[in-house]
Parts: C-alpha cells; sequence; structure tokens
DNA sequence: CCATCATTCAATCGAATGCTTGAATGTCGT
DNA sequence: ACGACATTCAAGCATTCGATTGAATGATGG
C-alpha cells in the first residue's frame, strides 16, 4: 500500500526525468531538428556536430524518457518525436526561458547584429499577411522537412537552391522567408540573399512548431501534391 | 562575432539549464507547491519532507534558473514562481508524461485503489457542471493557497475544518471537492470522509493551474471579498 | 560468405549533482 | 548589544552524467 508521499515521490520522479532529458543542450537540439522532420542518426550527428556513438547515446536517453520513438528499416534507425505535444514543450521552455533570461535576448541582437540587412520586422501583422496570402512565403529549409511539415501557402526553396531559383521569384512583391524557428539562421541567409538582389525580403521568426503552437494548420506532404498541384 | 554554430550552442544551453532545473523530483514538487501559493523556506521544507538547507539549496537552484523569485521580509524568505508560464510549463510536462509513460497511470490506479469510494468521475461533465454553477464547489486546500488564486465560485474549507463544517453543507445537492492537482490527495480524503456521512461527493483532479491552462480565469483573494459577499 | 556500413554497446575518465553536516550571515525582540 | 531564529554558505562524499574510444551487433551487397 503506497502512503501519499511514497506515490507523490513515484509521481514527481517521473515528471522529472522527463525533464531530465530535456536538461542537455545536445538533447535540446536534437529535439528541435526532430520537431522538423524525422531523421536517421547520422544525418542528426551530422547537423548537430556530434560523434555518431555520442548521439546515439543522446537519443537513447531521449527515447527513455519517451520523447521520440525509433522506426528501424534495414540498418537505418529513424528517430521522430513521439508526438506534437513534445514540439510544444519544446516551444513553452523557449518561451519560458526567452522572457524571463535576459541573455537570450542580448545575445540573439549581437548575434543579429553581425548580419546585414536584418532589422527586425513587425511579427504579428507578418503573421496577419501570410495567412490572407498576401505575399509569397518561402520555405527555405532542406525539402525533407518541407514535406514533414509546412506553413499552408508556403513554397519549398531550400537555401541551396534559393540562387537558380532567383528568376522565378516576383521582384514587386514582398517575399518571407522563414525556416526552423528563431534560432535558425537559414532564413537569415535567404533575406540576406534577396536583399542583396534587390527583392523586397523579410524574415518569419516562427518555425513550424511555433506556427502550430499559434493554433493554425500545418500542411503536409510534398513533393506529390506539389507537382501535382502545377500541372 | 558569433558562428551560428556558436550561437545555436549558446541558445540551447540556456533552454537546457531551464530543463535541467526542472530536472529533479524535489524540485518539481517545489514547484507544484508554488503554483499553488507562495510559501517561505521552512514551509517548503516541512511539506516535502525535506531539511531546511537542502530545500533552500533546491530553491537556489531554480532561482538560477528564473524559475522563481525570492521575497525577503525581515529574516523570512518568501518564494513565488517566477510567472504563469511556468505553471503552464509544468502542466505541459505532466501531460507529456502522463499520455507517453504508461507507469505513471499504472501507480495512479494502484494508489486509487486502496481508497474507498474514489471510483473515478468523468471529468469533462463535471467542469460544465461547475462552470454553470450547478453544484457546490469545496476547495480544500489550505486557506492561504485559497486566497492566492482558487475556481470561481469556489468556497474555501480546509480539509483540516471539514468535519466542523459539515452541517452547513447540503445534503441534496452534488458537492465537489478540488485541491492542488490530480497528484494531491486533499481532495480524495475530503470526498472519503463527506461519502462515509452520507453526502453526494465526486473529485475533481484539476488543480487551480489546470483550470487556468483551460482557460478559465482565476480568482484571487479572500477572506475579505468573502465576508463582504456574504453580507 | 565476406566486406562494408549504420548503429549500438561497454569501459573509462573528468566534471557536475544531490544530500548531509556544521558553521556563517543577517534580522528581530528585548 | 545579545540571544534566538530563518536562511544561506561551504566542505565532503557518493552518485550520476557526458564525451571519447574501440569493439560488437546486425543488415546489405557483391
Amino acid at each position: 500500500m503506497l502512503s501519499p508521499r511514497q506515490y507523490k515521490d513515484v509521481i514527481c520522479e517521473h515528471f522529472a526525468h522527463v525533464a531530465k532529458a530535456l536538461g542537455s543542450a545536445k538533447r535540446i537540439e536534437l529535439l528541435d531538428l526532430l520537431s522538423q522532420s524525422p531523421r536517421r542518426v547520422e544525418g542528426l550527428a551530422q547537423l548537430t556536430g556530434m560523434s555518431v556513438a555520442n548521439t546515439s547515446q543522446h537519443l537513447q536517453v531521449l527515447r527513455g524518457a519517451a520523447l521520440v520513438e525509433a522506426d528501424k528499416a534495414g540498418s537505418f534507425v529513424t528517430y521522430r518525436l513521439a508526438g506534437p505535444d513534445v514540439a510544444a514543450l519544446l516551444v513553452e521552455i523557449r518561451h519560458v526561458a526567452e522572457s524571463r533570461i535576459a541573455e537570450v535576448d542580448r545575445v540573439t541582437r549581437r548575434f543579429l547584429a553581425g548580419r546585414e540587412g536584418m532589422e527586425r520586422v513587425d511579427q504579428e501583422t507578418l503573421v496577419d499577411r501570410i495567412r490572407r496570402g498576401e505575399v509569397t512565403l518561402l520555405d527555405v529549409r532542406p525539402s525533407e522537412e518541407y514535406e514533414a511539415g509546412h506553413i499552408p501557402g508556403a513554397i519549398s526553396v531550400p537555401l541551396s537552391e534559393l540562387k537558380k531559383r532567383l528568376r522565378t521569384l516576383p521582384k514587386d512583391e514582398v517575399i518571407v522567408a522563414y525556416c526552423r524557428g528563431p534560432y535558425c539562421v537559414l532564413a537569415m541567409e535567404a533575406v540576406g540573399l534577396l536583399s542583396a538582389k534587390g527583392f523586397q525580403a523579410a524574415r518569419l521568426e516562427d518555425g513550424v512548431q511555433d506556427w502550430r503552437a499559434r493554433g493554425y494548420a500545418v500542411a503536409l506532404g510534398g513533393a506529390l501534391q506539389r507537382r501535382a498541384a502545377r500541372a
């Protein structure tokens, strides 16, 4: 028979276990990447700059806390978030940290200060214009992430292909680029390139998960649908 | 000049710092108590069963992560949550853990199995009836917690005083008791007592923070207002 | 069946964490 | 100013964690 004290201890231990899994910068980074799209171990290792063994180890901590799940196909293991609520939890932690820890904002400003043409735009009205379809919206992440979920109306133009596809973009309309979220540099670089080429470009700081957290829908799928839509 | 990699590392380190502060059962317990009402170190130590020194140490970890704030009045230090978003974060972690970790549910069932008259009630319809004011709603936490925030319409009947005040409660109406949340035993014990005395009693599993997380208002203050309302 | 590759396991080491104990700080009432 | 009290600090100890290395597992392809 469990005493109330024991019961509470057991339960809190489980909650703490989940939190502990989030208590490492590398694991936060892994979850952030996985909230964009499922990925294999090697890909995650490369994107985070860790060794494969170390990455695998962290992934298993996350799996132990039931924050990610793994699918094995042949000798490849693909990890993915255990559910959208995990992404929501990440967003929540970000918000708490942003609003309380002054240095997050300080470092961000310092980082942005070094980049050209990155004056900050009013994000609220930007979101409104995007929702009304009044701008051209670019998803500059790798296409696999686009396919795993993107903002409705966005077209996939991975940063690596942006240069090639410049001519297909309108010069008389505002172009908005977004990527993985406020701490991802892809959209910044895209806006830098676009501005240099004379486009009117702005950056949306939200990523797909922030968009979802606002309560807006997220579009799935990709290549097939896109090709069909063009035809 | 910060490289994107360095920038991301620094930012993630801060997020992880917040999560790490949540990564201990004792600290979760402290935050849970503080989400009910501000408290002094000694009170927290007593409620959690920790030594005062240890409690103070944990509180400072939480303060280092900007999750709690402290007010010093004389030689007393009162800690409180840094903001409602911290409570929301706690609720979010609970939800993730509940939905993913089977053992949380298992342990809860086992715990409830040992208690009499604790068949689970449909919480959704209960919430509706409470919102419409169709039931008598008891807040059985200590009165200081009631005063720091309670569900509108609830009356404060601390568990310790319930016996004395039985005669003031209606027998022909359903009585709903709530306390700190799903893992707090106060409301269970209240319902047990009420049932034994022939009342129609039910337990609301939500605490004030869950109620707030549903988007409903929370009433503040206490003794003065209640007396005024009765007069 | 062997070589290759993706992933995991196991062992190790230094660093960080959690709890205890006893002393130090700082405030209040007398 | 002194003693009582709430809280914090500091040192010590066992435990855990994070990263590295090298080996093991298990599937694939010739």
